[in-house]
RNA sequence: GGGCCUGUAGCUCAAUGGUCAGAGCAGGGCGCUCAUAACGCCUUGGUUGGGGGUUCGAGUCCCUCCGGGCCUACCA
């Protein structure tokens, strides 16, 4: 049994987030988490809330809140809505930690006294009248190239032109309207990524098995233009890591926090610390090399807009440390999910997040849904329409109803016990021949995380126990043989144990319905499907279940469709 | 502008350069009656975006054109 680490990107604690971000990491790292624990694998996954940046101290300011306040009041609704989709965090962290800021600190420490940190003056603009720098995106005037009047000083919206906020013509404050605008001059410090080109260009060239994805988008980035450049790892802002600190190789940096996309990563290991303070657990076994986590295996899953900091700038921190610290060995990266032929969008309140969603149908639906059509070669798309077949078709019918046709069917004929008596035969054999097939495949898949294609494997899974209904008959054979049936019966009884076993990473409510039906808690991995399904003898009580999937209906649907189609109350 | 990804059946997607390009859904037909009007079997449906090239052989590799998407370093 291996051991393996897993984190999901960090959600940014600003709201509650939509669909597309929940399939982008959270779920499918849940998928493969859950997958791996039930083969016996020891899993450490890691999430948390990623609290600092200047869009959380607008959004706490909007909220008429101290940001701190504000953080703590987010993370709790995160949390809560990730228990109600059932993502089965070790940790779910919160990078304002004090676990990370001394971690924070301690690798900015490392990487300069390795000579990776340079101090850079610069000019910025400041905001007299907020009484801060603001980035450039948070400052908008009219566009010098097109006219649009809501250029933002990073890009226009309208032409697409890169612009620089002192080529803004009028420009104002986003936050406040305020034309008080000045350029300041300010220190920062860089890390100096540029002197880790080759070594990360080695890195990435050895990771072959990685999806085109990951390794293109990292690859733009090193070799792009001048190729990686070194980035500003501190902000003008009061909510963050503080970047002047006792012991710290620098002065002058105070009022300055590390940047979100400095400290963010390293909660992954803080969040490990945390999970070992709350639980007395060792993180060190996890995270460094020289204490055991040698033969640990790290994946990391994230959207596609968040590889450049997990292919490169958080390496480099890793590498730049010259400590012994766990270097990720596969980043698995999705595509965006759009919703009815346009893209989520938070600030019009355009698609369904995830309270909504919890709000209308339980989890299981979701996850269904969302990882059978998971955006992995390309971007997808939620339709109403496109989730009310699929759900419909293949939870409610394939497998909802295969275990409804069997309880009932037992129940009628022989009562709630696994009847006795009779042999299998040749159909028996055969089907257990397509799931050892199918099993294995479904294995190797769930192992490779090609997620779509686990779930029409699993699909296919339960497909197979309908088919061997149709064709055993046991409703037939009853009547003239009712020991055959009466194993034919056992072994489909078995096989909804089997079914639960099986689709619990996809369905982990679902799958608990069917055990708890079938009076079980072996959740045992069919191995060997001949002694999987024999595993409820005979005489063994079980209840019949309420339906496990009830249906959407046409009208639900059309209701659904027009209140999520934009303007969030 | 540059880079990357993508275009396959009505829809959502598969297919190490190698049988007749396959699944699911939708459509059509038949069967079954245990079941959530569910299930099973059969079946219709394709100039693989257009054009050119390499090859014994191209959905796959190359060129070009057209469409869609993403990224482009101070949102995170």
């Amino acid at each position: 049994m291996a051991r393996h680490l897993i984190t999901s990107a960090i959600p940014y604690i600003n709201g509650i987030k939509h669909l597309g971000n929940l399939v982008g990491s959270q779920l499918p790292a849940d998928l493969y988490a859950r997958y791996l624990r039930a083969r016996g694998h020891e899993v450490m996954f890691i999430c948390a809330t990623d609290e600092h940046g200047t869009p959380a101290e607008l959004a706490a300011a909007k909220a008429g809140k101290p940001v701190a306040d504000y953080c703590a009041e987010m993370h709790e609704v995160q949390a809560r809505i990730a228990r109600g989709f059932r993502l089965s965090f070790d940790h779910f962290g919160r990078s304002s930690s004090a676990e990370n800021r001394a971690l924070t600190q301690h690798f900015a420490k490392r990487l300069a006294e390795e000579g990776l940190i340079r101090e850079v003056t610069e000019k910025q603009m400041y905001s007299v009248a907020d009484g801060r720098f603001l980035p450039d995106r948070y400052i908008e005037g009219t566009c010098p190239n097109c006219g649009y009047d809501s250029a933002r000083g990073d890009q226009c919206d309208n032409c697409t032109k890169q612009l620089d906020p002192v080529d803004l013509i009028e420009p104002r404050s986003v936050i406040s309207g305020s034309t008080d605008l000045e350029m300041r001059e300010t220190k920062h410090l860089f890390l100096c990524q540029s002197a880790m080109k080759d070594k990360l260009a080695a890195w990435i060239d050895s990771k072959t098995d990685w999806p085109v994805l990951t390794t293109s988008i990292a690859r733009k980035w090193l070799f792009d233009g001048d190729g990686l450049q070194d980035r500003g790892i501190t902000r003008d802002l009061s909510w963050g890591v503080p970047a002047q600190f006792d012991g710290a190789p620098w002065a002058g940096m105070d009022g300055k926090v590390f940047y979100v996309w400095f400290d963010a990563p390293i909660e992954y290991i803080a969040a490990t610390q945390e999970w070992a303070a709350a639980t007395g657990g060792d993180w060190a076994r996890w995270w460094r090399t020289d204490k055991g986590a040698d033969d640990v295996t790290y994946t990391q899953f994230m959207g596609k807009d968040n590889v450049p900091f997990h292919t490169l700038s958080f390496p480099a921190t890793i590498l730049g440390s010259a400590e012994p610290w766990k270097l990720v060995d596969y980043i698995k990266s999705f595509n965006y999910l759009n919703y009815d032929g346009g893209q989520f969008s938070t600030s019009r309140g355009r698609g369904v997040f995830m309270d909504q969603a919890l709000e209308i149908l339980p989890a299981d639906y979701w996850r269904w849904w969302l990882l059978s059509h998971a955006p992995e070669n390309s971007d997808a798309e939620f339709t109403w329409e496109n989730f009310q077949t699929s759900v419909n078709k293949d939870l409610a019918d394939v497998l909802g109803n295969f275990v409804s046709r069997v309880t009932k069917f037992c129940r009628s004929k022989f009562g709630e016990a696994l009847p006795a008596g009779g042999v299998t035969g040749p159909r028996e054999a055969e089907l257990m021949a397509e799931l050892e097939t199918r099993i294995r495949t479904y294995e190797g898949l769930m192992e490779a995380m090609e997620v779509r294609k686990a779930a029409a494997e699993l699909r296919a899974i339960w497909v197979a126990g309908n088919e061997y209904l149709q064709a055993a008959a046991p409703w037939s054979t009853f009547k003239t043989d009712p020991e055959t049936a009466a194993a034919q019966v056992r072994l489909a009884l078995n096989l909804v144990r089997v079914y639960a076993v099986l689709s619990a990473p996809f369905i982990p409510d679902a799958a608990a319905a069917m055990l708890a039906a079938m009076g079980t808690e072996d959740r045992s991995w069919p191995e060997d499907i001949g002694a999987a399904l024999a595993v409820l003898p005979e005489g063994h009580a079980f209840t019949t279940p309420d339906v496990l999937f009830r249906k959407i209906a046409d009208e639900e649907r059309e209701e659904w469709q027009r209140r999520f189609a934009g303007r969030r109350d």
